[in-house]
DNA sequence: CATATTTGACCGCT
DNA sequence: AGCGGTCAAATATG
């Protein structure tokens, strides 16, 4: 019953348009150690300006309607199950005022990939129809800083190698987890806690992002067990999100299955701080849902890459 | 020994 | 009443 549902169509078509973004972002970073320059910029601009397009379609949308709209007519509930994008969902908060997003992510470990955060785990559950237990982790610094966030982390059903992640609650914490103090050392400035204030919404990208690759790129154990590796975060790529996109015909789609995936060291564009930072525009598309999104989010396109 | 995880009990919501 | 979420004692790990 407790559909996991849907946030706005716009939301969603961001979403994979951010998938886009991310992939471009991927092709980047391949070259971007190496011989082409150019080819560096022209990934650079598409992937302005296919944000620019996500944040038009989000005017868009926002104006047309209203926050309740469903997307039964775009999301079949057979095609959700493999192809999914990799988010499922935003969903207006219930009654219990915590935000929530679920994210689809991929480890061939026993769990996702370090997210950039730092969590503990409290309990694991069965539950009922679910092949595999959810387990239950909250922010390492509750205690110490009364930080609320809150992730349930449960394998899916139909692939062992990718986990939905359900992230509950922001992060009131000011925290100082890996991948942080590298950005840390390059953008002393900025503070991370993430206020969902939103101009900072492209600064306060931070953690890195991970895509696991077909080869034997990372060994996602490996990360997983120091605290202080630089936090790869790990997600699928959009590849066939259908239903809210045609992705194929976008000449910036990789020839990707949900089985194309690349390795991020924490990203870093010619501006210097702009990384992505997948909880963050989550956390940002999330407030997309329902109204206002624009008056909450004001980005300088421009800024996002330099 | 300190800290993290596991796991059954407990509790509140539907 | 049943389920999902959390607590906390027991246990594991370094």
């Amino acid at each position: 019953m407790a559909s996991i549902v849907d946030g706005n169509g716009g939301s969603r078509l961001v979403v994979t348009e951010l998938g886009h973004v991310k992939e471009l972002a991927r092709q980047l970073e391949v070259h971007l150690g190496g011989s082409s320059p150019d080819l560096c910029k022209h990934l650079a601009s598409q992937i302005s300006s296919i944000t620019e397009r996500s944040i038009s379609l989000l005017i868009t949308t926002s104006t047309l309607d209203g926050p309740r709209k469903r997307s039964a007519a775009t999301a079949s509930p057979l095609s959700d199950a493999s192809d999914a994008p990799f988010v499922k969902a935003t969903k207006r908060r219930t009654t219990m005022d915590k935000k929530r997003h679920e994210v689809r992510v991929s480890s061939a470990g026993d769990h996702p990939a370090d997210d950039g955060h730092s969590w503990r785990k409290y309990g694991q559950k069965e539950i009922l129809g679910a092949k595999h237990p959810r387990g239950y982790y909250r922010c390492r610094h509750r205690h110490s800083q009364g930080c609320a966030a809150t992730k349930q982390v449960q394998r899916t059903d139909e692939d062992r190698t990718f986990f939905d992640v359900v992230y509950l609650g922001d992060h009131t914490c000011v925290q100082r987890a890996a991948g942080q103090a590298a950005a840390d050392a390059q953008a002393p400035e900025y503070k991370d806690n993430d206020n969902p204030g939103t101009s900072s919404f492209v600064q306060s990208l931070s953690s890195s992002l991970t895509v696991k690759t077909e080869g034997p790129a990372v060994q996602p154990e490996q990360q997983l067990q120091g605290r202080d590796a630089p936090a790869p975060f790990c997600f699928s790529t959009p590849a066939t999100a259908s239903g809210c996109l045609v992705p194929e015909r976008s000449p910036f789609s990789a020839p990707s299955t949900s089985d194309n995936w690349a390795v991020f060291p924490p990203f870093e564009v010619a501006g210097g701080d702009v990384l992505f930072g997948f909880e963050e525009v989550m956390s940002a598309i999330d407030r997309a849902d329902g109204d206002g999104f624009l008056d909450d989010l004001d980005i300088d396109v421009s800024s996002f890459f330099v």
